[in-house]
DNA sequence: GGATGTGAATGTCTTCACAGCT
DNA sequence: AGCTGTGAAGACATTCACATCC
């Protein structure tokens, strides 16, 4: 959150900045700030604040994204081929690689360019070609045996829109994405709201 | 999150569960289970554990999904596209009604059912036939003024795709989806594995 | 003078452990 | 006997406040 805050002000021709900047920017505090970027050691200068640019490139490092990533989808659904085709991932340095999908209706298909591949392949393509991370964008009764191939495939990250919770070893990281659950998240916001309006009327922190 | 698992649960006959059983499937704690629960109530029967389809219910009301709710897309592009298409959100009770875009050569389409509409009805028709939850998945550069839009126009919650920070007022709720940014959270879990490999072979901890 | 980096204080969340219900 | 619900303890996160450095 940090990297996108600082490469706002860096667009806005900014070069130094302060903790109290970026905690108005991002809805925090300062010091929450300063003790965040602390953990990774001391980027900014007493007296100045944190250069921009530098801290830009010192936070891209840390997470990783000083090389391109080659991605791969499984799952050529709806939202699978959309994010194959999604482009805020190349801008940040992940090339999607490869689309899979089971159907073989499917397969074949190049809704934009990439071409569908037959999911049968994976393992083998994986083997020649390894990747590590997969967005998982299949049905939920599929999700499983796909992140169990990936796995032993090497994958050893897991962006998982299917609405099942995986079983994976403890040395591959997934991270659920399940726009139900937000939408879930929101219908109860509102209720909350409706119940403090009902209740007399209170302030309404807009918590996340 | 629990009332997922319990559908699983219910889903296979299981009719009742104990707060062990639940966290071991959603990778916590029984205590951390107990606790979750008890916020909003005594639900479960000592000696025994939570009836599954009773709480299910509970749960369901607590979040707001006795009813269903409608939900307008803005920005047709291929993420709102596919959100508009989406399943998942029938199934659980939201329904899409319309779908807007600011691109004439958009407007006027029927992807999959749904025709798209100028986004300059959008405060029109939603003073005619409001809704509560609205998903923003329009460029970066439009998310605001659309945003603004809807909370004139008496919308109460956002799904926001668009990688920008709203500034909204505190009563509107707004929950922000960032792929990109979930996928360089996954790049720097695989830096932290690297890193731990490298310094001798830990344990590994799937941090989410 | 001005803003960081950081111990100490405060606040919140998680885990423990057990009384109490079924 | 089994499992919940919950105070109390412990771990963790945030905020305060100030010495330190530019």
């Amino acid at each position: 959150m940090y990297l996108r805050l600082l490469e706002e002000f860096a667009a806005q021709g900014v070069d130094t900045v302060s903790s109290e900047a970026l905690a108005a920017r991002g809805g925090t505090t300062s010091a929450q700030v300063r003790k965040d970027l602390s953990f990774f050691g001391s980027f900014g200068k007493r007296g100045l604040g944190y250069a921009v640019p530098d801290l830009v490139g010192r936070l891209g490092d840390i997470l990783g994204l000083e090389r391109t990533h080659r991605v791969i989808v499984v799952g050529a659904g709806k939202i699978g081929t959309a994010l194959s085709q999604y482009h805020g991932f190349g801008e940040r340095g992940f090339h999607v690689a490869a689309v899979y999908d089971a159907d073989p209706r499917k397969v074949g298909d190049s809704p934009d360019g990439l071409t569908v591949r037959d999911v049968r392949r994976l393992e083998r393509d994986l083997a020649a070609d390894p990747v590590d991370i997969a967005i998982l964008s299949t049905p939920a009764g599929a999700a499983q045996a796909v992140a169990e191939t990936l796995v032993r495939a090497g994958v050893r990250a897991i962006l998982n829109f299917a609405p099942v919770q995986l079983e994976v070893p403890p040395e591959v990281t997934v991270k659920d994405v399940n726009m139900a659950l937000e939408l879930e998240t929101l219908s109860y916001a509102l209720r909350q709201e409706g119940a403090e309006a009902g209740r007399a009327g209170q302030e309404g922190k807009a918590g996340n």
